[in-house]
Parts: structure tokens; C-alpha cells; sequence
RNA sequence: GGGGAGAUUCCAGAGCGGCCAAAUGGGGCAGACUGUAAAUCUGUUAUCUUACGAUUUCGGAGGUUCGAAUCCUCCUCUCCCCA
């Protein structure tokens, strides 16, 4: 995997750069939809590539391990093939399953004991099988195994918290290493930095993981709960750590707001749930401002999705119409917000990376986020 | 014609003397959602009041009782069964 920066906004951390994988290009800063089970809720791969021009998306270790299991991901040669998606994947390793499942496992310093959340079984997730679990789904860029510390964390539940999150990235990282990819093309494997929102401990994480020089590196346990200054914050502690010449992975991130703000400061990927969860339960995105589809002053309005939108849902719908089919439960209701927007999203990062290209990032940045903070 | 059941807050439907402005669903209205246990969850839904609280509600009219959606009388209307 290659990275190379294209260009680098003057007035802030901004950047645009490309990711090369053996599955296609990334341009950066990307948005990468969130397919946990081996799918985009709701979502064609077809349209996800040629309507929402989606460039990546993600997988779960965790989801994909339990259902379909291992032994179909391989026999199908890999989630690409089997998922028939031909760009490039990255998996989360089941970090934040530790934290959101939190009821159901236990934390050892050997790993973690989970009980599925489908059946109560027992399973066991260490750095190493982690490792093993992502060769076999065969994403482009793999996670390491760490602990998301929930928010608020007592400072000592952090710094130990963190400590074994690096004690398994060395021994996940081991295990890269002495591994091999099962299906012919590169995987590569992004280190995690947490720290929860103390900065000495995030300092000490950033340069824990800058020095163990990986492809790219990625910043965790953030959007938990935090007020959005405080993360931000940290963002840009840590991004003066971590190697300006290596694609930087804000996990979890986040409203369209919260991406702009995040790439002024120098992160090059993200992935949120939000764009599809918040659509299926009725809220769309759009250049304008968050419209809430359930209101009732969108009964009579029979005006386009998002006039500016660029996937054909925004020009062949109306606010009226999608509002009914989200009311009604239609399961069309749930699929045209998800793809408006996930549009919507992809361009947002479109957008962006023109503007830095053309030096006027900033001034448009906050004027976005002005639109952006909108509540129609 | 004979016999029986019932009318409850937007709807369905509990309640059968005080803990009832009235369970529970649904619908309506609003809020939440950030590496997806989510096509989910939460709040609210007589009127007035910021609130405390106050005032009218359980087909209609009377009555019994300290107190009635709940008991009694009459009226109106609905439904079911047998002819």
C-alpha cells in the first residue's frame, strides 16, 4: 500500500492525498460507509459504487466472525468476492464490540472473552486471532485489537486501559508479521491510539504508534460521549505526532460537521454510522442544514430531496413522498435516505478535497459548517 | 317476534365504588442516534398554567353514596343468536 500527498492547505492541517491498495485508489480525505455485516444497510453495491461513488467501505471482524463464520468467508475466497465488492474493505478487529457489548465480555491481558450477543456462545478475541480473522475475511487495511474506553473514564481505567491496547497492538503486530495474506493481494494493518480525552496519555499513544511506522494509523475512543471540543482537542494533539507521510483514521467520525472540522485538522479517513442509521430512522443531510423527514411541516413539501444532491434519489423524490414512505415504515423509505445520505457524505469530502486543492478550504469549511449546523 | 351483549379519553381495548385524567397497543406530535446487538430507542398526547395546581371527562338524563367510568332507574343507539 502507497500513500502520497497531493496537496497540503496553507492555512490549515488540511491535506488531500491517494491511497493505493491492490483493490483500487483512495482519494483522501475520504468517507468510507460502514458495512458491518458484510453489507451496507439497505444499499446496492452497484449503487454504492456508481451512485454514491463509494471508494471504500468497511467490514466488522466481530459481525463476520459469528455470522457467516470463518469457514464460508473462506470457502467464498474472501468478503470481496463473496460480498461482490471489488473496491477496497477495511475491518474493524472488534475493538468497539468491546466497548459496546461491554455487558458480554470480560478483559484479560491475554484478550477478550465475549459472549455472542446471537446465541451466548464463548469466544475468545486476542491480537493474534484477530489477525487471523481479517486474513481470512481478506480486507485491504486491518485493525488492531484494542480496548475503546467508554466515556467518562477515571484516569487510571484510561492509562491501564491503554496500556494493554499497546501490549496486544505489539504482539497483533507480531503476529502481521509472521503471517501471510491467504487470497494473493496486500493487506496492511493500522495501529490504534486511544487514551480516552487525557492528553498526556494521548501523547504518550501517539508516539507509541508513530514509532511503530505502519502504513497508516488511526485515532480511537473518540465521539464516545465527549463534548466535540474536547475531541477535537485531542485530534490535534495527536495528529502533531503521528507521521505526516502516513493516511491518519479517525474511528467512528461522525456528523458532517464533526469530518470538516476533523479534516482542518489533518485527518484523512473516516467512517460513521450515522449517515445510514440516522436515514433509516427518517434524518437526511443535505448542503442546507439536518431535516428531521417524521416533522410534520414536510407533509406538503413536494420540492426534490436535496436539490443539490448528487445521487439520483435527490432529483427523482420528493421531501413529501420520502417522508411517507419513512413514516410508513416502507423499507424504500429506509434505502433512498441511506443513499442520499451517503451522497451526500461523499461528496461533502469531494467538496473538500477541491477546495484544498484550490487553497480555499477554510473560508468554505466555515461557512459548511455554518449551513451544516442547521436544523430546517 | 324471542333471547343475549354492549356504548370508555383520536382508534382498538383494559378498568367494574376511593390508589382513575383512566392500564396496554396503535395512531399523532417531538427528541435521540458518531469504529451498527438499532428499518431502533425515548418523551409526550382532555383543558388552562412556566410550574405548584385548578377545571371539565368514561352514550344521555336523573338517582344512591362522604365519594361513581364503576351501583340503581329511564331514555337513545349498536352488535350477536334463535325465529
Amino acid at each position: 500500500m502507497k500513500f502520497n500527498i497531493l496537496y497540503t492547505d496553507k492555512e490549515s492541517k488540511a491535506r488531500t492525498g491517494l491511497i493505493k491498495t491492490s483493490h483500487g485508489d483512495i482519494e483522501t480525505p475520504i468517507f468510507m460507509p460502514v458495512g458491518t455485516l458484510g453489507s451496507v444497510k439497505g444499499i446496492h453495491q452497484w449503487e454504492l459504487s456508481d451512485d454514491i461513488k463509494a471508494q471504500i467501505i468497511l467490514g466488522n471482524s466481530y459481525h463476520l466472525y459469528l455470522r457467516p463464520g470463518l469457514n464460508v468467508l473462506k470457502n467464498a475466497g474472501g468478503l470481496h468476492g463473496f460480498m461482490n465488492w471489488n473496491g477496497p474493505i477495511l475491518t474493524d478487529s472488534g475493538g468497539y464490540q468491546v466497548f459496546s457489548l461491554a455487558e458480554n465480555r470480560k478483559l484479560t491481558s491475554e484478550g477478550a472473552v465475549f459472549r455472542s450477543h446471537i446465541d451466548g456462545s464463548k469466544h475468545l478475541f486476542t491480537p493474534e486471532n484477530v489477525v487471523d480473522i481479517q486474513r481470512t475475511i481478506g480486507s485491504d487495511i486491518m485493525m488492531a485489537f484494542d480496548e475503546c474506553a467508554p466515556y467518562p473514564s477515571e484516569y487510571v481505567y484510561a492509562k491501564n486501559s491503554l496500556d494493554l491496547t499497546h501490549h496486544w497492538l505489539d504482539r497483533g503486530l507480531n503476529h502481521f508479521d509472521s503471517t501471510e495474506p491467504y487470497y494473493g493481494h496486500e493487506q496492511t494493518f493500522f495501529p490504534i491510539v486511544q487514551g480516552s480525552v487525557y492528553k498526556d496519555l494521548r501523547i504518550k499513544s501517539a508516539e507509541f504508534i508513530a514509532q511503530k511506522n505502519c502504513y497508516g494509523n488511526a485515532i480511537g475512543g473518540l465521539a464516545v460521549g465527549e463534548p466535540a471540543e474536547e475531541m477535537y482537542e485531542m485530534i490535534e494533539i495527536v495528529n502533531n505526532i503521528l507521521p505526516k507521510d502516513k493516511p491518519r483514521y479517525l474511528m467512528g467520525v461522525g456528523t458532517p460537521v464533526n469530518i470538516l472540522e476533523s479534516i482542518a485538522l489533518g485527518i484523512d479517513m473516516f467512517d460513521c454510522v450515522m449517515p445510514t442509521r440516522n436515514g433509516r430512522n427518517g434524518m437526511i443531510f443535505t448542503s442546507q442544514g439536518t431535516i428531521n423527514l417524521r416533522n410534520e411541516k414536510w407533509k406538503d413539501d413536494f420540492s426534490p430531496v436535496d436539490t443539490n444532491g448528487t445521487s439520483f434519489v435527490d432529483k427523482t423524490y420528493s421531501k413529501a413522498y420520502l417522508r411517507h414512505l419513512v413514516i410508513t415504515k416502507e423499507i424504500l423509505g429506509a434505502q433512498i435516505a441511506s443513499i442520499h445520505n451517503l451522497a451526500f457524505y461523499l461528496n461533502l469530502v469531494k467538496q473538500a478535497r477541491e477546495k484544498i486543492k484550490d487553497g480555499t478550504f477554510l473560508t468554505w469549511k466555515n461557512g459548511m459548517i455554518k449551513q451544516l449546523s442547521t436544523r430546517l
